[in-house]
DNA sequence: ACACTTAGTTACTTTTTGGTTACCCATACT
DNA sequence: AGTATGGGTAACCAAAAAGTAACTAAGTGT
């Protein structure tokens, strides 16, 4: 069995972070908000587009039942905080959480790298 | 049906961006580099570990089919170069790109913001 | 003559995702 | 009396993702 050498330190020495946390950190943090409708979820939350419903009319792709499901994920991990108000019709308001928050600079350069390296303008026909 | 008003501009505006461009930016990223396994090959493949064989023996985990398929993902997505000598046996030795070096400092945030807000360090028994 | 090497491919099966439809609550409005 | 409301659940089904095992090529070593 051949040894393998790694020689240089780039990506910050993902190696040892591996063995310590038992996972690669990158993973890890992409599968909090990495899901299908996660990114534009807390973007729209962030936005003050904090209701179920509002959020469904803006992403009408994302069927209830995926909806419910990212929220779900999203407040288990705590990006975001769920306020219910026991009111009937019922009212449930939507917030980012401080670790919600503070994945904006991310969520910004992830961005910026998608616009000058994937997605192309679209044409108007 | 009510009107929504979007009255701040966090995430650089991120409706803009999915008109022109017909997709979230954030999410048409991971699609490029967020796989189960995507991650840890650009890693690997960065440190110099670029041969099939020597990749499959760091991520035991990963399946030799997964492993194809991830790579082949990478290379249509441009992010590795697969440099194939006419050898037997086969011989082929995977590089990062321009396009996968750019991802460096993104890696590392993503790293970093998940060492501080998702891992725990392990426990030894 | 046989096994071993590397970098895969193929066929088959299981697991995971995600879509669809119908249904729920209690109150206000028509 | 019937309908709309908001924020979901539950059951069922199809599609996609991923695991497993067997197989391949052509040359070298035993």
């Amino acid at each position: 069995m051949e040894k393998i050498e790694i020689k240089s330190e780039r990506f910050d020495n993902m190696v040892e972070q591996i063995k310590k946390y038992g996972g690669c950190p990158v993973s890890s943090t992409l599968k909090v908000f990495g899901g299908k409708w996660k990114p534009l979820i807390l973007y729209f939350i962030s936005v003050d587009v904090n209701r179920f419903g509002q959020l469904q009319r803006m992403m009408p792709d994302c069927s209830k039942k995926m909806m419910t499901n990212q929220l779900r994920e999203l407040e288990k991990d705590e990006l975001i905080n769920r306020k219910v108000f026991a009111e009937v019709p019922p009212k449930v308001i939507y917030s980012l959480t401080d670790k919600g928050e503070s994945l904006r600079p991310i969520f910004s350069e992830l961005s910026k790298w998608g616009i000058e390296n994937v997605l192309e303008p679209r044409m108007e026909s």
